[in-house]
DNA sequence: CCTCCTTTGAAGTCT
DNA sequence: AGACTTCAAAGGAGG
């Protein structure tokens, strides 16, 4: 947990912290910019020359070696095809109209169900991944930021958006939940309320009157209460768990909503394959979850699940794939990709996420701790699914990555191709360069950015914030004691060679808190990302100085990207 | 077609 | 326990 201060992770956290700032003032005038940025770039291409040289060869089989302790199911993806087809034939006739998803449940939002035919971006499998776990994540975060106690603005919550519909691109995505705008039609199921105790941290979480209704669309009295069998999904007694619109069930785990009023309900619309005792990989419940997907499945792009798709006997015999559950981070490009896309003219995806990374970093901790507390329910949920999986299932299971290697070993060929990449994506960078300047720029002037929450510390209590992941300990705003600039990611390859990984660096345990309690304001980011891209402008000195680590990682990867090679 | 790049974070393995 | 590695998303680019 990157937050987290205390344990070990403190001092090279605090390390980090402090480095940042020392750029940071470096960094503050513009001028320098490329100054600074040529020494950055040297570091960085020395660094990258001396990493590069290590792991040549370790890396490459290891992952591959590795045994696959699971045994792959080949009725997996036959009975997944068995699934999405009957969701399919159910939405079709289904309340809402989205067809291409299949396990997209009732989250579906008229105005958001259109993102996700065709052409989006994200693989269906991905989305739905995200999408259809929704419903059923009761959402602490969103909590905190709809709060009206909260600091936190009403700006902010709006920053996680609904990406520009206008972009086809998709737009929906899991974090949508904490915009009250998106749910503003609807009513919010009371089963969603942050009205929950978390069984595990106790912390409560504030509910709010407002907010218990619905989150979805669906007909309040249409099934009635249906008990959650997860327990950090439980609401509180009393309140409607699921309400189930007559036109039909669209949960999208089923089982995981199911519970005896239900199951008929749930059954009678699921074929008989569905029901069918899953093998190794299908989750017990028998719903297949969206995180699993086959090579095929994810390479399709359109989402699509043509009739003829399903019962392809191909996918017999494929290892059913269960990825990752996603983390705050990936979860927060998920969502704002699309925008920076839509907001600059960059295309290629490393570009794109370093931009994000930076407005990543420049994110309140509040907006963060919706990220994390998201996240913390992604892995929850993907834990309950998949009681077996673990990450090292997936691993060899990509090519193995070059990155990341040690400082000490000689410059070889991979240092080429580090060294290549930066220069080739400097090129290309220059290209956008403006329009990622324009875009990217933080908190520029925007008098909002001004609103922002200044007191963070409230709202830190309330999100959960990337704790212990497995023991879900509780997660006492380790968010709060993030620093917020970290070296890490202009220098991110020298921060992982030095062995300082994201979460090591990161974690800490938020009491603790030792160091960078959150400084009211330099420390404290500024969200740009609220901002319309138009309000998006070069930062006043004023904000500047507000909020200096933004520059620092503004420039710093333009710059590197501009500067004439050397 | 496959891999890399890039980002952060989680979780794995290794020492 | 700490260091290190892999994978998660994404899509252009290069081999």
């Amino acid at each position: 947990m990157p937050q987290l201060n205390g344990g070990g992770g403190d001092d090279l956290g605090a390390n980090d912290e402090m480095i940042s700032f020392k750029d940071e003032g470096e960094q503050e005038e513009k001028i320098s910019e490329n100054v600074s940025a040529e020494r950055d770039l040297d570091d960085v291409k020395s660094s990258l020359v001396n990493e590069s040289e290590n792991n040549s060869s370790s890396s490459d089989s290891e992952a591959e070696r590795r045994p696959r302790t699971r045994p792959d199911s080949d009725v997996y993806e036959k009975t997944r095809d068995y699934f999405s087809e009957a969701l399919r034939r159910q939405q079709d006739g289904g309340f809402f109209k989205s067809p291409h998803y299949p396990g997209y449940p009732f989250l579906m939002i008229p105005d958001l169900t259109n993102p996700y035919l065709s052409n989006g971006s994200l693989s269906p499998s991905a989305r739905t991944y995200l999408q259809m776990k929704w419903p059923l994540l009761d959402v602490p975060g969103s909590a905190a930021i709809k709060d009206s106690r909260s600091p936190t603005p009403g700006h902010l919550s709006n920053k996680v958006p609904v990406v520009q519909h206008a972009h086809h691109v998709h737009p929906l995505t899991p974090l949508i939940t904490y915009s009250n705008e998106h749910f503003s039609p609807g009513t919010p199921p009371s089963h969603l309320s942050p009205e929950i105790l978390d069984p595990k941290t106790g912390i409560p979480r504030t509910p709010h009157p407002s907010e218990l209704s619905p989150y979805y669309p669906l007909s309040p009295g249409a099934v009635g209460s249906i008990a959650h069998p997860l327990g950090w999904l439980m609401p509180q007694q009393g309140q409607h768990m699921y309400s189930i619109p007559p036109g039909g069930f669209r949960h999208p785990y089923p089982a995981l909503a199911m519970n005896a009023s239900m199951s008929s309900l749930v059954s009678s619309r699921f074929s008989p394959h569905m029901v069918t005792p899953p093998p190794h990989s299908l989750h017990q419940t028998g719903i297949p979850h969206p995180a699993i997907v086959s090579p095929a499945i994810k390479q399709e792009p359109s989402g699509d699940l043509s009739p003829s798709m399903h019962h392809k006997p191909l996918l017999f015999d494929k290892k059913p794939h269960i990825k990752k559950p996603l983390n705050a981070f990936m979860l927060y490009m998920k969502e704002m990709r699309a925008k920076v896309v839509a907001e600059c003219t960059l295309k290629e995806s490393a570009a794109i996420n370093q931009i994000l990374g930076r407005r990543w970093h420049s994110l309140s901790r509040e907006e963060q701790a919706k990220y994390y507390e998201l996240a913390r329910k992604e892995r929850q949920l993907h834990s309950q699914l998949y009681p077996g999986w673990s990450a090292r299932d997936n691993y060899g299971k990509r090519k193995k990555r070059k990155r990341d290697n040690k400082p000490d070993s000689k410059p070889e060929g991979k240092s080429f191709l580090l060294l290549n990449f930066s220069i080739r994506n400097k090129k290309q960078c220059v290209q956008y360069l403006p329009s990622e300047k324009m875009c990217d720029s933080p908190a520029s002037s925007h008098g909002s950015m001004l609103d922002s929450p200044a007191t963070p510390s409230a709202s830190l209590a309330s999100p959960a914030a990337p704790a212990a992941t497995h023991s879900e300990q509780a997660q006492p705003l380790s968010l709060t004691t993030k620093p917020e600039g970290r070296m890490h990611h202009h220098f991110s390859v020298l921060g992982k060679a030095s062995g300082l990984s994201s979460s090591q660096s990161a974690h800490s345990t938020g009491t603790s808190g030792s160091s960078q309690p959150m400084t009211p304001i330099l420390t404290r980011p500024i969200p740009f990302t609220s901002l319309p891209p138009s309000m998006l402008s070069p930062p006043s000195p004023f904000h500047q100085a507000l909020h200096s680590h933004h520059a620092l990682f503004q420039s710093q990867p333009l710059s590197l990207v501009t500067k004439p090679t050397e």
